[in-house]
DNA sequence: AACCGTCGTTGCAAATCATGCAACAGAGGA
DNA sequence: TCCTCTGTTGCATGATTTGCAACGACGGTT
């Protein structure tokens, strides 16, 4: 709808992949570098960009101060951080937080392993819908058709041997973890990695987030990621409580 | 100079405080509410912003992505993450890292207190110059001819008794922290709090960023904190050894 | 040392694109 | 039910943005 607006997005996720050079970003919008310049300019005043030398271009510290303080404003992510915290602490495994925001699910934080092997994540970054657990949780408790809507539009790429790749697969699984109250990416996303996925809920019952803890296979086979899940839903329940959850506890 | 993008950057920052409705933003802006809308919609499709309902907006996840995409691609923060990780379980204090971008000081990484009592900040958020052990480490190793010039033109509000508040002092305290390695931040930010910073350097021995350590004067006095440059500049030494900088160590 | 090529930068004229207006729609409250 | 408040759309106007072409700075090559 406007041009030179769409334009300078187009620069900016351009940007978030390195550096990049005045005329290669001309040639990604395909516009004269005259044009480019000038966008940058505008950009490069409310701090979106920043020079580099004379010749390079990238992102700017303005992005990062608008995102954290966003982030900061989730009330769910700091009424969570206590619970989350602790919980990775005790168990040593990453611990991710992630919200169902405009039709997607979101990473809004994470707790790095204490372990020196590593998952790969990123707050900000979107999930997969349909294999990891996360997502299962905040899609379980979609209104039914709204699920439906969503379960049969999303793409089902196959990433490893046990990844659910059919809508009816999904939305079965979608209603056995509403049905247990926490979900289980078996190896779903990622060969070598598992997770526990539950919801955190807010006052009126409704899910506001998820949480979730990633586990090496070679650190726990499936049944030692099974033992962990009674201390994820303790986790679950802390935060939620924190949010204003009263449900159940009586 | 491109005045579209120019309102956009700026609604951007207004929803940087928390939701608006469309004409609360063009209040802001100054300008026709439909104009606000198409704005809104083209930042929607890029996923900078997100409809909350059907009244309010707010920021969208692409900025986390962008935000925290950039941040990781920064090379100091990977390569300093296990040091100031390792300073902040031991020392049990708030660990910042903080780097000098385009004229100013930004934190880009964060490592909270494992103490009750915390501090407020946050990654992205610019440092006070004139008041912050890490301003004074990174403006330090500046070229004189720039410093002076930075140390000059910058403003310097009386935070605390302690807090320098001209040119000179502050030069002549750069000097002090450029001779003996790191820089004290004692309590001219805030009342209750102090600092220690040290440099992080690479290859040829530039100042990439810088480290500190904040911590309460309840926990720990002025001798306490100085107990603690040891091991601060040990942190800081392994965090620059990961950036290639060789120097010293023979 | 002089040349050439590459890349960033500027002034200008043309028209595209964004703007404001005014009218419509839809929700909520009195 | 009516009224108000807010979001939404079509359209005509002209300000804004665009591409062009020429300039200048820098660096590498012969």
């Amino acid at each position: 709808m406007s041009q030179s607006l769409d334009r300078a997005l187009t620069l900016l996720r351009a940007l978030s992949e390195g550096s990049r050079t005045l005329d290669e970003l001309a040639a990604v919008i395909e516009v004269h570098k005259s044009t480019v310049l000038r966008l940058l300019r505008t950009l490069e005043e409310h701090r979106f960009v920043q020079r580099e030398g004379v010749r390079y271009y990238r992102l700017g510290t303005a992005l990062f101060d608008l995102a954290n303080r966003a982030l900061e404003d989730l009330d769910v992510r700091r009424a969570a951080e206590p619970a989350l915290s602790e919980l990775n602490e005790e168990t040593g495994h990453t611990v991710h937080l992630a919200s169902y925001e405009g039709g997607e699910v979101v990473y809004i934080d994470k707790y790095d392993s204490t372990h020196p092997v590593r998952m790969y994540s990123r707050i900000g970054r979107r999930a997969p819908l349909h294999c990891t657990a996360v997502a299962k949780v905040l899609l379980s408790e979609l209104p039914e058709t709204r699920r439906r809507e969503v379960a049969t539009a999303m793409p089902y790429p196959r990433l490893t041997a046990n990844t659910i790749t059919s809508p009816e697969g999904y939305l079965a699984e979608l209603d056995a973890v509403r049905g247990r109250g926490f979900a289980v990416d078996n190896s779903e996303h990622e060969d070598f990695i598992h997770c526990i996925a539950a919801p955190i809920r807010g006052q009126r019952g409704e899910v506001l987030a998820a949480v979730s803890l990633s586990v090496p296979k070679v650190f726990l086979d499936y049944d030692g990621l099974m033992a962990l899940v009674p201390r994820l839903l303790r986790a679950a329940a802390a935060a939620s409580a924190e949010c204003g959850w009263t449900q159940g506890k009586d």
